[in-house]
DNA sequence: AGACGGCGGATTGTCGACATTATTGGGGAT
DNA sequence: ATCCCCAATAATGTCGACAATCCGCCGTCT
């Protein structure tokens, strides 16, 4: 199947890395599949070295597993981690808000109505790949707003590692256009300027999205 | 200075990991301080190769910051850090304290009130050091309940990049005795099994010690 | 037939040498 | 005297080869 899932040669080994990281995030490499250095080595085509740095970073990052003197494999997260994740990224994203609304100024408002109207048209077409998008630059913008690099940062790889449970909830009937109200009360919160508001809204909106995850899990196992 | 750091050989790269983290940590690498391979390849005798790999996994834990051509060096965290990264403690925790008190057992509870009679006795000894002791072992025991594997792996991380600020907080006249009674308030409300209250008391608990750190640097600034 | 033990292929871990890149210090020109 | 350029140096980045380890397979022994 994947004779040819090659591409130009990378220079460095930091180059290795992104490629590595994009093909596993976009699935590219499938969930539990080994990852041999040699064979990475062939398909880019840098010497083992880069592969192994290459690896060791994702392995702390959480997207694949390395065990001693038996290899790498895409990091497989089970439902329950994929649960845990979005717990956390609920706190963090609650956190983000509230400083977010200290920090608001004209402009960013002005960006995250734009984004919001943007989503509403999605919805109207019925487009939930492109809603999905929009979601997360308007998270992203958020974050931005927020300033705070640690907490955006520690969120950011959390959305790396559960990207592949992101269409369970996305996809659910009637859930665009539930979040799509849930952002606009964020918004709201946000231009008044009020963090507890915000963080209220921001966790009402995220914790929603817990539940439809927990629900989507649940009729995924009961198959 | 340091002509002798070195110990006996490690063998493989993940010893020379645990060693060259715990170094960092206990502060027998100053902040900032060059670190140069072929240095640590002497010091810890294993070849560059596997310091290579504790340095990248290192650099992505957020304990040493390198830049491409030019080294790495133990990270120095700003002020500015420090506090952002206790705000995420505080959110992280939050999630923790709710969760566990949804699990709590007759037991845990036990352990967490002699933890809370042991800290009691410090403080009456006047004892700040023993103090801090238990205190990390008091919250290591909430995320033990609250069996999030997720949240606690990030909090003992960021908890290991802050290490170095944690004596400002403890040393301040008339802490301990403070912290000793939002301690109660928290395994008070855990003990209720009310998840509501659990978050709010860590929260209100650990509030107070980002206020504290907040002046501590701001005085510490105006040196 | 089943279990134990050891051989062989495959894969990771380690090392030393070489290439590449930054930095520093000196020499010459203005 | 000052500035700029270039060589020398030191450190990192990369590679290929070798050693150590693990896994599956096969034969043998009970």
């Amino acid at each position: 199947m994947s004779t040819e899932r090659s591409e130009a040669a990378p220079r460095n080994s930091l180059e290795v890395y992104r490629r590595l990281r994009e093909g596993i995030i976009n699935g590219r490499f499938q969930s539990n599949e080994r990852l041999v250095e040699a064979d990475l080595s062939r398909m880019f085509v840098a010497g083992r070295t880069a592969i192994r740095a290459a690896l060791v970073r994702l392995d702390q990052e959480g997207l694949v597993a390395r065990e001693p003197n038996r290899g790498a494999r895409v990091r497989l997260v089970s439902d329950r981690e994929a649960l845990e994740i979005e717990q956390v990224r609920v706190a963090l994203e609650q956190l983000l808000a509230r400083q977010a609304a200290t920090r608001m100024t004209p402009a960013d408002l002005v960006d995250l109505r734009n984004i919001l109207h943007e989503m509403t048209d999605r919805v109207e077409a019925g487009d939930p790949l492109g809603y999905s998008e929009l979601n997360s630059r308007f998270h992203q913008k958020i974050w931005a707003i927020a300033d705070q690099k640690v907490a955006a940062t520690l969120v950011a790889n959390l959305k790396s590692q559960s990207i592949r449970f992101q269409y369970r909830t996305i996809l659910q009937p009637g859930r665009p256009h539930n979040s799509l109200h849930e952002h606009r009360l964020i918004v709201d919160a946000l231009a008044a300027g009020d963090p507890d508001a915000s963080e209220a809204a921001m966790r009402e909106h995220l914790s929603r999205v817990v539940d439809t995850l927990k629900s989507a899990i649940a009729r995924h196992q009961s198959h």
